[in-house]
DNA sequence: TCCATCGTACGAGGGTCACCGTAGTACGAC
DNA sequence: GTCGTACTACGGTGACCCTCGTACGATGGA
């Protein structure tokens, strides 16, 4: 079994009633965490914060985790010193079929239409 | 032909290559302006500012409407004293297909969800 | 035990946003 | 010309948001 260390520290996650489209678009709406979102999306596993590199310091990429968590876009948890991220697909997927599609759908346009 | 009046009042709208998602993300993450969207959606042709019966003053109505139309999500125009408003439907599938058909379903899906 | 790594909490600054009230402009009807 | 309607421009206010620096806690390994 996978052993989750983390001990007690216990993350607050929306449940999906209580997950809002207005607070999921403002959620993806900033550049840095459609960022993370768009690379969450493309690992397909989870991903330590420690693995993006923002050009943030590290409190404003802790901000940006706990809106992209509170908003119900992200789930976290503890893996030793380490916190790792996962997309909710599932909820988001249940609660807005197709937006989170859409969005990424989008962005890897946008990506291609503007960048070098 | 359609007469087009409105005379020199000439508003600004951005082409569809400078329409930025995050914008369009941002514009459709309040809850008025959503609500607007929705219904322009549902109405299939041009309405009036004034159609809308919004919780707030006339000026925070303009206020939204220019936000919507400076990020590329609506088109507007005069004819007489009304001003009329209109989803930039086309523009938007270009660039984001599919978003903004998953954002309305969202926002009914959450409307029925949440409503009485 | 001590340390390095990873992330958090807190406070603060600077900017933007949503909202309002008032005053004003453009248009059509009379 | 005068009036009413529709909308705008402007200034202001309070709230929120993104960003940062610094100090702190939690974990795992030497």
């Amino acid at each position: 079994m996978t052993r989750e260390t983390g001990g007690g520290r216990v993350l607050e996650h929306p449940e999906p009633a209580a997950i809002r489209l207005e607070g999921v678009l403002h959620a993806l709406a900033d550049p840095m965490r459609l960022r993370v979102v768009c690379e969450l999306a493309s690992a397909e596993s989870e991903l330590s914060c420690s693995y993006f590199d923002l050009p943030v310091t590290k409190s404003t990429t802790t901000h940006h985790f706990r809106v992209l968590r509170e908003s119900g876009v992200i789930r976290q948890f503890y893996r030793g010193t380490a916190k790792l991220n996962a997309l909710r697909r599932d909820d988001l997927a249940a609660l807005f079929p197709g937006l989170l599609d859409a969005v990424l759908e989008a962005a890897g346009k946008e990506e291609a239409r503007l960048g070098v």
